[in-house]
RNA sequence: GUGGGUGUAGCUCAAUUGGUUAGAGUGCCGGGUUGUGGCCCCGGAGGUUGAGGGUUCAAUUCCCUUCACUCACCCCA
């Protein structure tokens, strides 16, 4: 008699502990790199009130509207899985007043999102991201270090082929005239634009710009430019972002079709894409959102952050999984019952001393365990047998040149071997 | 939410115009050779052909439904 089994739902993945370590390596990199620039770690709830989401990201954007895990808990409370990071940040730093010792903070965290969306490549319905916000500065400087971090980052993890775009979206000064002057353009171009995008002259005209099809592409070359409506301020801290991103010499283009789809953006906005993630190219986006903090009900305080997500940026490292292994220092591999008695106490001793141990529990034959050790990518094996604890001896062997010699049957002298033989001791004897 | 593609062993895939007991590689388990792994040889386990229904003497194969996966649209990381 068998159980039915049990799959995952939809959209939710496992990672398998050969992925794990890539997954591993990434998150070290991240945390190295931004400790670096002065960014400290938070860990918020994956469970908000869904009001939270609905204020910060927009009543009126997609992912509230059609893609949030909400649900209502006992009490009539609507709760949310949260979609995003950055509301979650922006709502502990205002909760905990952070700003009132230091309006400026420097925050990171690395945990699942979720986005009830139809899984394709790229993009599953629990997705992890690594979150960065800066807040309390407004100066472009900042916004060009946050960039410098994360093409950093990038090429800590070993990413190669992809672009950073950066645009600016205006202030609530300048964007206004800007979105006038597009309805304006559009609303004589009607019946070259698709379904969604007529929809969108009155609710979200900039979104056209971000449309796929042809028609709209071409109903928007000619249309008027956000670069031509910016205001002085925005237009010289964009000038100033550029120039400081010069300064180290991180290439970028500016896209000013770049469009935003959470509502909080304000100036400078990016993306870090590539060619091979098919239609998911974004790997990164961020931006500025100097009202966000208030619009939650904080003071009056400029922010600016990036997601990164991780699962389009573990594919595009494109990496062998045997980069990323684990591997055991030493197999133990013991013949007999009274070396079996010996191998375990002797792996468990080794491991108590943080060195990486394997042994075989089954008795199994000496070609078998080999083999195993061979399978774990052990470096090196102790073989006990039972002339060797006649003599209270192991035979120590490299896997690699299988080159031997004995060693004492003792913690100290296999450690003290282990350490020769990894400082690059060539000789075995 | 919409459209396309695909579902056969743990994994990668076969199986003629519908036709005997659904095969192979790999992996797994055991054994052989050998006081020392990778190579070689032998054996074994493992399948309700995603599920349900239909057509037929006969369905992995054809039809319908459903589910899952996948790619794309939409949107985003």
């Amino acid at each position: 008699m068998s159980m039915e089994t049990i799959s995952a739902i939809r959209g939710f993945k496992d990672i398998l502990p050969a992925e794990a370590g890539q997954w591993l390596f990434v998150e070290e990199q991240a945390r190295r790199v931004f400790h670096a620039f002065g960014f400290r770690d938070i860990r918020i709830p994956i469970l908000e009130k869904t009001e939270l989401f609905a204020r910060g990201i927009g009543e009126t954007t997609d992912v509230v509207e059609k893609e949030m895990y909400t649900f209502t808990d006992r009490g009539d409370e609507s709760l949310t899985l949260r979609p995003e990071a950055t509301a979650g940040v922006v709502r502990a730093y205002i909760e905990h007043a952070l700003y009132a010792a230091d309006p400026v903070a420097r925050l990171y965290t690395i945990g699942p999102m979720f986005r009830r969306e139809r899984p394709q490549k790229g993009r599953y319905r629990q997705f992890y991201q690594i979150d960065a916000e800066i807040l309390g500065l407004d100066d472009p400087r900042v916004d060009a270090e946050l960039i410098l971090m994360l093409v950093h980052f990038l090429g800590a993890v070993g990413l190669k082929d992809t672009r950073v775009e950066i645009n600016s979206l205006g202030c609530p000064a300048c964007r206004p005239a800007f979105r006038g002057a597009v309805v304006a353009h559009l609303q004589g171009r009607e019946e070259m634009l698709c379904g969604d995008c007529r929809r969108r002259i009155d609710t979200n005209p900039l979104r056209v710009f971000d449309c796929k099809i042809e028609s709209c592409r071409e109903a928007v070359t000619g249309a008027p430019r956000l670069a031509d409506f910016l205001c002085a301020d925005c237009r010289a801290h964009f000038g100033t972002v550029q120039e400081s991103l010069g300064l180290f010499g991180v290439p970028f283009s500016i896209n000013d079709r770049m469009v935003r789809g959470l509502d909080y953006y304000t100036r400078t906005t990016f993306e870090v894409t590539t060619d091979v993630l098919g239609a998911q190219n974004a790997v990164v986006g961020g931006g500025r959102y100097d009202g966000l903090v208030q619009q939650l009900g904080g003071p009056d305080i400029p922010g600016i952050g990036f997601a990164i997500g991780f699962e389009r940026l573990v594919s595009l490292m494109r990496a062998q999984e045997d980069d990323f292994r684990r591997t055991p220092a030493l197999f133990i591999a013991a013949l007999g019952a009274q070396a079996q008695k010996i191998a375990f106490e002797l792996a468990n001793r080794l491991r108590l001393q943080g060195i990486e141990a394997e042994m075989d529990y089954a008795g199994k034959s000496l070609k078998s365990q080999m083999k195993r050790a061979d399978k774990f990518g052990c470096r090196f094996a102790l073989i006990i047998g039972d002339r060797e604890i006649a003599e209270n001896q192991g035979v120590f062997r490299d896997m690699k040149n299988s080159s031997q010699t004995t060693v004492r049957l003792d913690l100290a002298s296999i450690t003290e071997k282990l350490e020769a033989l990894q400082r690059g001791a060539k000789d075995l004897v």
